[in-house]
DNA sequence: GCAAATTTGTTCGTATGTATT
DNA sequence: CAATACATACGAACAAATTTG
């Protein structure tokens, strides 16, 4: 048969909400108003709304209304520099020099360090036993008093130990530790590999974040583990950045100066011709 | 007062979930169980379960139980290549060869071949005026005889009209049309740009991937514009990937041979001192 | 500052439909 | 066909947040 009706009302407020309902701010009609539009209870319009919330095409304020969310103009994070892999850290400097071109104010925490037993990814990506000391850096940034990003890196406890102490102050380092270590222990960072994935917010994140406590925000993790020379990993920093405002941007090979750095909009999907299309096609070749 | 009912059965179902039960397959206990155990009503603790299917935590099947959800293998996708910039196509060769390093099956469809008029995000990577005709080639790629992405790659008319007809074959291009472009034209791709987005799936996708229907599992969107010598684009790929099972690879610099291409398992959340975290701290200088 | 009105949030009860075994 | 288990839908009452008078 048809949908179920908080399945239909749902679909019939959406096509609403695209042509323009609540576009402007407005609240959508009540709870109870709807009610007496569809004909249906008023739990039944909650579970279509229920429908709309988990999609992220509105949100409920209890006592206002229910409103249509406003897409957020996303922020740009490269991933990758024309400048070199020495431009390629996560230091002070180069984050506000990326956030600044786009007119806006960066802050950055004083970092909260720790000494912890490495172990999982972290014991995995530094090539360290399980068990292994490492130095812990945590930041938390901040793009014109909103949050931004959480980030941690680990290095491992010898650098400390050959010299580099400054691992463990707990001030920011504007310069950025990629070229202290340099400095102090002649350590080049030559290249490194990002991982890209999604994920639900821990707690710590959905605080951090402002995200709503309903979970349906995911963030983006960036595990970005730098080597030497020798081949030998220096550093793992694990960023996460709310995944409804930001974007990546990774540049290979030769590419024009500006090219199209705002490509904000929808594509359309392309059509597909019969309903069987999530079934594997006939093998090509 | 503490939270509400629903909220602290699901806390108390998510620790339990923690701590083993149903890991291995086998379901929760029915929602008229856990009614009895928690002396609540059954639609309170439906309220629970529902709040741990939109956290991705379980899933219910009716008639069946309610069951942990398992988590996915993640497939590993590279967005950057160290065999320079010549293989950084979306061939089918090279899909070939990066799926079939590990193990599995891949299989792509022929093309649907469309003319379209040029609007959006499509005009403007490919620096077109909106309107002008470009043609799209939508491909749908498998791994095993399970979907694994959707891939639509548009290129400006005027190829087709300086010879490069090949474009309106509606058959798969092993050698991929980045050598064809080279072979017929002489078009030469020395650059890339790649945008990584994560959005709720279309209806398109949701059906292709057999995504549940709650919307609750996201889409990678990679956008990729490349560029010849002149710099100018000269075709705009957008590929997308269910969310929870695909996570991206960028490799910038020198990195030594295999750095550890298989980092499964979580981070533990870095320690949060204060409960205002969420605020912007002084600032640091 | 308080009280009333409005609006969403939570919780119960009940009945019936649908999918699976 | 019957039993089981989740899905949908209705009605009702009270709680909590917000705005308004």
């Amino acid at each position: 048969m048809a949908d179920p009706l908080y399945k239909q009302i749902a679909d019939d407020l959406l096509q609403k909400i695209e042509t323009g309902l609540g576009r402007d701010g407005s609240p959508l009609p009540t709870e109870l108003e709807l009610r007496d539009q569809y004909g249906a209870s008023r739990n039944t319009v909650r579970d279509a709304v229920k429908w709309l919330i988990t999609r992220g095409v509105v949100e409920t304020r209890p006592g206002k209304g229910t409103f249509v969310i406003q897409k957020i103009n996303p922020f740009i994070i490269p991933l990758s520099f024309d400048s070199g892999v020495g431009g390629g850290d996560e230091s002070t400097a180069s984050y506000r020099s990326a956030v600044q071109d786009r007119f806006r104010r960066p802050q950055v925490s004083d970092p909260l360090i720790e000494i912890k037993q490495a172990s999982g990814i972290v014991a995995s990506a530094l090539q360290l036993p399980d068990g292994t000391n490492v130095v812990s850096r945590h930041q938390r940034r901040f793009i014109d008093d909103t949050p931004g990003s959480l980030q941690t890196s680990y290095y491992p406890m010898s650098f400390v130990e050959k010299g580099a102490t400054g691992l463990l102050q707990a001030r920011d380092m504007p310069a950025g530790t990629v070229s202290y270590l340099e400095e102090v222990l002649g350590i080049k960072q030559v290249g490194w590999q990002d991982k890209i994935t999604v994920r639900a917010p821990d707690m710590t994140e959905s605080v951090f974040f402002k995200l709503p406590d309903d979970g349906r925000v995911a963030v983006f993790e960036i595990q970005r583990t730098a080597y030497d020379a020798k081949g030998k990993p220096i550093r793992l920093t694990i960023t996460t950045y709310p995944a409804d405002r930001n974007q990546f941007v990774v540049t290979i090979g030769k590419v024009p100066e500006n090219p199209t750095i705002l490509g904000k909009g929808q594509d359309q999907p392309p059509i597909v011709p019969a309903e069987d299309s999530a079934l594997p096609p006939r093998l090509s070749r």
